[in-house]
RNA sequence: GCUGGCGUAGCUCAACUGGUAGAGCAGCUGACUUGUAAUCAGCAGGUUGCGGGUUCAAGUCCCAUCGCCAGCUCCA
């Protein structure tokens, strides 16, 4: 007996029943359309194939549901492998994964595809669409499979089969075109009624940039052309939030060619903005027991041969020489913390010790990786360096990640975690390992913070928790991460004195929360697009009059405000008070604060919202209330409180 | 760094298969004195990223270079 889930009645399983048989007897016809797999024990499996006996419940998988995507965009890769193969007989298939949003496949083909291909490619794709051919599944054995593909002259389809170590290989057919593949497909190509070709790009065989170059095709399908307008027009919309495009329309940084790329210049809004964040962040920071140090920019080379770095990060450093000796231009903040540390002895009783500063660095990004803010040369990172006894390790952590919790909070982020974990290429003892990847498990444990394993991703000197954030196109990007350090201490010879009178190694943490600050500015501009909350509104309020009568009581309740620490400006052009609402409109200034005849005789001010809302007139006093509230709003939950005066 | 695409006025974009660069917005000047997302008119603005080449003629074709975009690899 097998149940179906949403279904009432079992049925009964006879041997050689196929998946769609069980449900074709519990579903309508029109229902069972829309079926395009099924799933059992969590495993998605061809409508064709048989039941196991131990299936005690089925799951139908709709062609709009997220498991029927997955299935649609696997099989949408194997027609388009099927029509670059009609089309470019010589181009030979690797893989061709369905991914977040679409598909893509890999080919090697002797010369690039263009954008006319893609066109090529997707109208032979639709005739393949409209051919309705079935999707076959074969299973055959490996060394049937190896002779099937060298046949072919399928290179990487053996390589692939090389490295798999099971007897027997499933292979999809479909019209003329044979494929590797592990399944499940939808039952014929004419389920593919959505689709659309998105991009080329070059991509390493298997990843590896030593591999050859093969040519990458995006392509993205849904189940129905309704489903697929709709995912374009969401595209467009995020790509309007993009703070590439944000930060020149609302004035805020830009790069110059002259400069040199990856270098951010920050306008007097941006600058004003970043100055806000790493104002409160240093706030935040005194509150919870870190010293502000500071350091200086350069360094001599023999530091950084001692620290590890030049061994190991050299390729990403800029170096100078001045009288003769090399100085390193920082990538990290660490080392003139080290120093500080070093200046006198320490006992266990001033441990811990937490090193904060807000510590601008330089690192040589392959080109190819420069990305707006998100990714840049030159950045400023909230950094510390935690040293504490071997005790006090968990709690630190607990500590820093409910920093981080506060933070993602106050910003109203959605964010992931991941441990990383031990590398092949690591030093350290095993015992080091576990304590510190324990110590990092527990704490979000602890925490209740979900997080997933990204196992041998840990740096070389330590396992590491990493928090990622998502830009408008749902890319992501790491920002807080917290990482344990065995070398540091270690080569600097660090110590404290113990209880006993010996001499104890301390333990080390590196940590930042916002990451770098460009990159939190880049990823919060996409995050609020572009409309900030009130406290951190480069201006905040804007006062307009209606005709140049109002002139002077404009300035007057500008100053005003800006006495009131609130941060202002006035627009008194001689234009229609239409256009200049739309131009603060345009600038996201939260507040607009209109002046005509009749808010003059009553001492007030008319209050507009950056929503279109209109508030009516209030008085000055009011309306300074009123943007004090709102300034605090964010910080009412999570234990932070902030008021800027500027 | 690699693969591909793109670089025209401050911004957004136009200029048929090569025929000598044009519009809107922004800017400046003037008129209009205006009630919650664009008042009208005029003026000015470009060695088409930079450097070579082909051609009678190059924004357009070729080469090189710088930068940007997408992806890969790598990372805050």
């Amino acid at each position: 007996m097998v149940k179906i889930s949403g279904i009432q009645e079992e049925i009964e399983l006879r041997s050689e029943t196929t998946c769609k048989e069980v449900l074709s007897r519990a579903l309508s016809g029109k229902k069972l359309k829309e079926v395009v797999a099924c799933k059992c024990h969590n495993r998605l499996y061809d409508l064709d194939s048989g039941i196991d006996e131990d299936c005690s419940e089925l799951d139908p998988v709709y062609l709009s549901s997220p498991d029927g995507l997955k299935v649609l965009r696997h099989s949408a890769a194997h027609i388009m492998a099927e029509a670059v193969k009609k089309l470019f007989p010589s181009a030979k298939v690797t893989i061709g994964p369905d991914i977040e949003n679409g598909y893509y496949y890999d080919f090697d083909f002797e010369r690039p595809f263009t954008p006319e291909d893609l066109e090529k490619i997707e109208a032979r794709m639709s005739e393949s669409v409209a051919g309705n051919h079935s999707f076959e599944r074969l299973v055959v054995s490996r060394d049937e499979a190896k002779k099937i593909f060298l046949d072919m002259n399928e290179t990487y389809k053996l390589e692939i089969l090389e490295d798999l170590d099971q007897d027997t290989v499933s292979l999809y057919k479909h019209d003329d075109f044979i494929d590797l593949c592990r399944g499940p497909h939808v039952p014929n190509t004419g389920y593919l009624k959505a689709f659309k070709l998105t991009s080329v790009a070059g991509a390493y065989w298997r990843g590896d940039e030593k591999r050859p170059m093969l040519q990458r095709i995006y392509g993205t399908a849904f189940a129905s052309p309704k489903d697929l307008k709709k995912y374009l027009v969401q595209l467009e919309e995020a790509r309007k939030r993009d703070h590439r495009k944000l930060g020149v329309q609302l004035d805020l940084f830009s790069f110059s060619e002259e400069a040199g790329p990856g270098m951010p210049i920050f306008h007097p809004k941006g600058a004003l903005i970043r100055t806000i964040l790493e104002d409160f962040e240093r706030k935040e920071h005194l509150k919870r027991g870190y010293h502000i140090v500071q350091g200086p920019q350069i360094l001599r080379r023999e530091l950084w041969e001692k620290s590890g770095h030049y061994d190991n990060y050299r390729e990403n450093m800029y170096f100078t020489s001045i009288d003769e000796q090399s100085y390193g231009i920082k990538p990290m903040n660490c080392l003139s913390h080290m120093l500080v540390y070093k200046t006198r002895l320490r006992s266990y009783r001033d441990l811990p010790l937490r090193y904060f500063e807000l510590g601008k660095v330089h690192r040589h990004e392959k080109s190819g990786v420069l990305h707006g803010l998100l990714r840049v040369r030159e950045f400023t990172q909230d950094d510390a360096h935690i040293l504490c006894r071997p005790d006090q390790l968990q709690d630190e952590i607990i500590a820093i990640v409910k920093f981080v919790q506060d933070i993602m909070e106050l910003f109203g982020f959605e964010y992931e975690v991941e441990i990383s974990t031990r590398p092949e290429k690591s030093i350290g003892t095993d015992a080091d390992w576990d304590r510190a990847t324990s110590a990092l498990s527990l704490a979000l444990k602890t925490l209740a913070v979900d997080y997933s394993v990204n196992a041998g991703d840990g740096a070389f000197y330590g396992p590491k928790i990493d928090v990622k954030l998502k830009d408008a196109l749902n890319r992501k990007w790491q920002c807080a991460t917290i990482q344990c350090d065995f070398t540091l201490p270690e080569r600097f010879d660090l110590y404290y004195t113990g209880k006993d009178g010996q001499k104890h190694r301390p333990v080390m943490l590196h940590r930042v929360i916002l990451g770098a600050i460009e990159r939190f500015l880049g990823v919060l501009i996409e995050h609020y697009a572009g409309a900030f909350p009130v406290w951190l509104a480069p201006v905040q309020a804007r006062v307009m009059n209606i005709t140049d009568v109002q002139k002077e009581y404009v300035e007057k309740c500008t100053q005003k405000l800006r006495d009131k620490g609130i941060r202002v400006d006035m627009d008194v052009r001689n234009e229609k008070l239409g256009y200049k609402v739309r131009e603060a409109q345009m600038e996201k200034i939260p507040f607009v604060l209109v002046v005509g005849e009749k808010e003059i005789d009553n001492s007030a001010l008319n209050v507009r919202l950056r929503n279109g809302k209109n508030l009516g007139m209030q008085s000055i006093k009011d309306v300074v209330e009123l943007i004090y509230e709102e300034m605090d709003e964010p910080f009412k939950q999570g234990g932070m409180s902030y008021r800027y005066l500027y």
